[in-house]
DNA sequence: ATTAATGCAAACGGTTTGCACTACT
DNA sequence: AGTAGTGCAAACCGTTTGCATTAAT
């Protein structure tokens, strides 16, 4: 509410990401529906990212009669709002970010398979995607970055058999 | 050559990568057959990465009758010989890389789809591995290494719209 | 003669599509 | 009432699998 209703020029409202969803939806002339309700709940409790087939098992968790197509086309939508961003995990799948607010890159341990996420501002993502932009002219989306190979722990656990 | 018959101990022969090929194949048991000459030979041609999928086109502009699951399964048996490595492209596709003595990274334009190798030995790259060895005891994988983004070009062609 | 490798066809997983129907506005 | 969104089923793409057959050793 609040928001008078031109349909174009409301300003993101990053303060209150969720809450404000099916107002930014009507504004556009879309539609608030049950099952974007459980998909955006689902979304708010994510922390960093998760895979789009992920996104479906959570939602059939709530509610078992999720159909996949729905997810994929809301999450499309979302994606036009700026609510979330997608790119492509270490296995290829499809990997949904939540709020471009919290923008980072990933490490990716191919021992372990943990994941770690690693903050737009960091030394490293910062010497890194400097080094490529001095280096080729090469502007890095950090979103999309994730280095693959193998963490501390695990280089310590085994890497000199 | 040379190297006597242990079925394990051979040294890899890096500097005839391709002719050493059936021998390598026999002298593990394995069978040299015209499939796998084609594929051989496709990929000799290949400067540094394809996808599996693009390799089974250009196996099959040479034998129409190609079959991808035999394409597959030789891909996996090139690996375990240590002739190619794979990895994930940008769009989440297997991508395989050609001789591992020429390891690299990449980088991948959104915008023009432009690709580009990096090498190992790149300052860009020492720099990049360096700050996340340093920060986070992380070893990094410079092979699955892609960085996606835009190139100096596109950002020259449009990106102040 | 062995048995690795092939051809084929079918299945896979994740995602996308077309279309008639439902329900939000 | 109007039309965005849904459910369903089928198609998609790249890749993998099972199995009977072929062929390299």
């Amino acid at each position: 509410m609040r928001a008078a209703g031109s349909s174009t020029d409301w300003e993101p409202d990053l303060s209150r990401p969720w809450a404000g969803i099916p107002d930014q939806l009507r504004a556009k002339g879309l539609r608030w529906t049950p099952q974007r309700r459980i998909l955006v709940e689902v979304l708010s409790e994510v922390d960093g990212h998760v895979t789009g087939a992920e996104l479906v098992d959570r939602c059939r968790a709530r509610d078992p009669d999720t159909i996949p197509s729905t997810v994929y086309r809301t999450l499309d939508v979302l994606e036009e709002l700026g609510v979330i961003r997608h790119s492509h995990a270490a296995d290829g799948r499809e990997e949904f970010h939540v709020l471009p607010a919290a923008e980072h890159a990933h490490l990716y341990c191919r021992v372990c398979s943990g994941s770690w996420e690693l903050p737009t501002d960091d030394p490293i993502v910062v010497t890194a995607v400097e080094a490529v932009r001095a280096g080729r002219g090469f502007e890095v989306d950090v979103p999309h970055l994730t280095l693959t190979g193998v963490c501390a722990t695990c280089q310590a656990a085994g890497d000199h058999a």
